[in-house]
RNA sequence: GGCCGGGUAGCUCAGUCGGCAGAGCACGCGCCUGAAAAGCGCGGGGUCACCGGAUCGACGCCGGUCCCGGCCA
């Protein structure tokens, strides 16, 4: 018999990854694939937290720079070759361990979720209706009138969500409800798999999202987005990782506007107080996501968690001991 | 020292003619099926710098004190 394969899950800045590192070590027959939305694209490798490549060489990594900065990604994306790439792992004898944050990646690969089909045109053009005056209400009406089940579970006002419902009725002439039970169901996964979650104390956690930032703009967080953007423009998914985001503002900011600039006058005057207000934002924007990832995985029964007083590798011993049973 | 502007939520700031104190962000709680590091909902939070006065009633008006910024000396 097939033995399960692993995942860590846990909020970002953790320590899964380092200790996904020790797992792998520890048991031999594992192949990393990470679970991540942001270390598919190459070249944001700073921002992601991305493994080192002497790290990639000591456990082989999936889903690390799959895709180009300037080409969108997608769940439906991810999924597929996630799922590929566990099936190649499984075929030469190895199992999977999933490391990774991103909630939806998770049950994308582990859940039978099937994601209905999409067309951006289509979603596009119910986005621009959306962003008209009262259009949120009137979209929130649409979807009401032709599929209330779906109406009730969106909020009046979430365009985005709202938008890919109604596009989906369009393409499949379907209610978009009719599609799936919906994650908050957790039932058989599409393989066996034992999945952890890492939890650390919030204010470690804060403590340690502070430092990191620190420290990625110690290892040229603004360089790495300075060359990416003369590289060709991010595209609209890339864009969005932490950190990318707010250095792209900052350097915009700084392109010789006369009122606009955002600057205080006061202190700075070397345009660091621009740098710092970024790395402030990251800091805050990380923080956020961290409790979104706590969110997302607290409601899911299946994952088994563990406490870490200081970073995720403590947990180790014990890990390895849930897991060898 | 003089003149001008300011002091209201953790932060930045609104507050009409005197009538129960507001927003954004932060923070807390939560939602989630093709952007998910995305998007969205809900909530707690105030000695309105301080002291005194007029008023039925003051964040607002009057007098004073303290603090901050700018200009002038």
């Amino acid at each position: 018999m097939i033995r399960p394969h692993l995942a860590i899950v846990g909020p970002t800045a953790s320590g899964k990854s380092a200790l996904a590192l020790e797992v792998a070590r520890a048991l031999g027959d594992v192949e990393l694939v990470s679970v991540d939305s942001m270390q598919v694209y190459r070249g944001l490798d700073i921002g992601t937290a991305k493994p080192s490549p002497a790290e990639q060489v000591l456990v082989p990594h999936h889903l690390i720079d799959v895709a180009d900065p300037t080409d969108e990604w997608s769940v439906v994306r991810f999924q597929q070759e996630a799922r590929a790439a566990v099936a190649n792992i499984e075929s030469r004898g190895k199992r999977a361990l999933l490391v990774g944050g991103t909630g939806l990646y998770v049950q994308a690969v582990i859940d039978p979720l099937t994601f209905p089909p999409e067309d951006r045109e289509v979603r596009d053009a119910i986005l621009e209706r959306g962003a008209t005056p009262g259009g949120q209400a009137g979209l929130h009406a649409e979807l009401t009138a032709l599929d209330p089940e779906a109406a009730a579970k969106i909020e009046p006002d979430n365009t985005r969500r709202l938008a890919r419902a109604l596009e989906v009725i369009e393409l499949t002439g379907r209610p978009f409800s009719s599609f799936g039970t919906g994650i908050q169901t957790f039932g058989e996964t599409v393989f066996p798999v034992r999945v952890a979650g890492v939890w650390l104390p919030r204010d470690v956690l804060n403590a340690r999202i502070a430092t990191r930032v620190t420290a990625m703009r110690d290892a040229g967080l603004v360089d790495e987005v300075r060359g990416l953007q003369q590289r060709g423009e991010l595209s609209r998914t890339a864009a969005q990782a932490i950190g990318y985001r707010e250095v792209l503002d900052h350097l915009d900011g700084l392109g010789g506007e006369d009122g606009l600039g955002g600057e205080d006058g006061l202190g700075g005057e070397d345009g660091n107080t621009g740098v710092d207000a970024a790395l402030e934002a990251i800091v805050v924007r990380t923080r956020k996501f961290a409790r979104r990832q706590r969110m997302w995985f607290r409601r899911d029964p299946r994952i088994s968690w563990f406490g870490a007083p200081g970073n995720a590798c403590t947990v180790l011993p014990a890990l390895l001991a849930s897991w060898s049973g």
